[in-house]
DNA sequence: GCGTTTGGATACACAGATGTATCGGCCAGT
DNA sequence: ACTGGCCGATACATCTGTGTATCCAAACGC
């Protein structure tokens, strides 16, 4: 289910209260940063409790299970990722003169730190047993695609490229990003890691773009 | 002095009976499948038991923790995937042709099944909060590496090519098989995810070689 | 064959987590 | 202020998993 934001109270539900919210973002603030310290399987009601300054029966009041919270909390750590990559999009990008200063635009964007990808990592496992967030896993590449080319498009079209399959970079970013993330989590502040994942975002790009102005040359 | 039949006699250690060694292989086995099934973090020593059919007791009697026991059992399936890949190196290679088709022989021997994609990403994310584990992790991708990259020098030897950066290629290639590796267990039995990794794979060892004969061109 | 040893089964004591039922304080609106 | 309802705290019953101590049977040496 996409309940993501809460603001929108569903039809018949009760309307959500200053305070409920409130209380409702701590849990979530906690579990990010539980599931993260202790993984996800092995997290407790009660640690995420503690570590937002609650105790269990604030989490009952809020929320039915772990799974629920842990979604919620997935989805709206998606949503603000998304964010920041449009507002790239929309921000001045006069000083982007080749691939790769625009590759470390977006990638100054996306959540690096370790905490994330472990969340994401554990996440992905979990849905992929799961037939109902395996959904959700897919939607979300498709989200990430979609939020990602317009802002590469926006970029090469800056520096007068184009991109020639949308399809194969789209899907090549993405496991990219992922495939690079273990790299950077395995072997944190290695400044040879970031470079490699720049390296190869810039390899895609330029590999799935042709200059602007003229097509692609056959023969 | 009895020492007679031990398969790897530590020294110390007691030496392994015939029946132990099969108790423990069945237990690994079972804990595969378990870990698979229910997630690292969600799994107990009763449903590993159960599944190979044993009881707690000789659970205990064999290892001392699911830590270890999850240890043991992927260390065994890592051996096992980079002895296949050898075999790769050392088999048949005369209808390799084009990078691609050397490329897909290499694929064909890793573990493609969702169940080891989710517990390697499982216990990625557990060993990079695990800093005894994370260590594992970099030996690992090292492995890989070491592996690998003798398996496509041979390949690309068979079409006169030549690696140009290997340790570029070599990293490139372990993110993009992660990567993709999220991809192929997100939508099964996609037929262009296959393909999408194929081509990756391609992509990277194009641009990562040069023909084998010529030194580089400069200029 | 026959003790001896080895290895897995059984039983138990304990720790920790879950979910629910209930209570009480805090913050509206008047 | 007063009060009614919301919302988080508390207490309890229950369940599940762990680890260990002990028992019993099958395998091995002589």
């Amino acid at each position: 289910m996409t309940e993501t934001s809460a603001l929108t109270p569903a039809v018949g539900a009760p309307p959500i209260s200053a305070r409920r919210a409130k209380t409702r973002q701590r849990l979530l603030d906690a579990a990010r940063e539980v599931f993260a310290r202790e993984g996800f399987g092995r997290s407790t009601v009660e640690q995420v409790c503690d570590a937002a300054g609650f105790t269990r029966g604030a989490f009952y009041s809020n929320f039915t299970s772990l799974d629920e919270l842990f979604l919620e909390m997935w989805a709206q750590e998606s949503a603000s990722m998304l964010g920041r990559l449009q507002e790239v999009a929309d921000g001045d990008i006069d000083d982007v003169r080749d691939v790769r200063t625009g590759v470390e635009r977006v990638l100054a964007v996306l959540p690096v730190d370790a905490d994330w990808f472990q969340i994401t990592s554990e996440f992905t496992a979990h849905a992929v047993r799961t037939p109902g967030l395996a959904r959700v896993m897919a939607t979300r590449e498709d989200a990430i695609q979609d939020a990602l080319l317009p802002v590469i498009d926006h970029l090469l079209e800056r520096i007068s490229l184009r991109v020639t399959d949308r399809e194969a970079l789209g899907r090549a970013l993405v496991a990219a990003y992922d495939g690079t993330g273990v790299q950077l989590a395995v072997e944190p502040e290695s400044e040879s890691a970031h470079r490699h994942r720049v390296d190869l975002f810039a390899l895609l790009v330029e590999h799935y773009s042709e200059p602007a102005r003229r097509r692609k040359f056959l023969g």
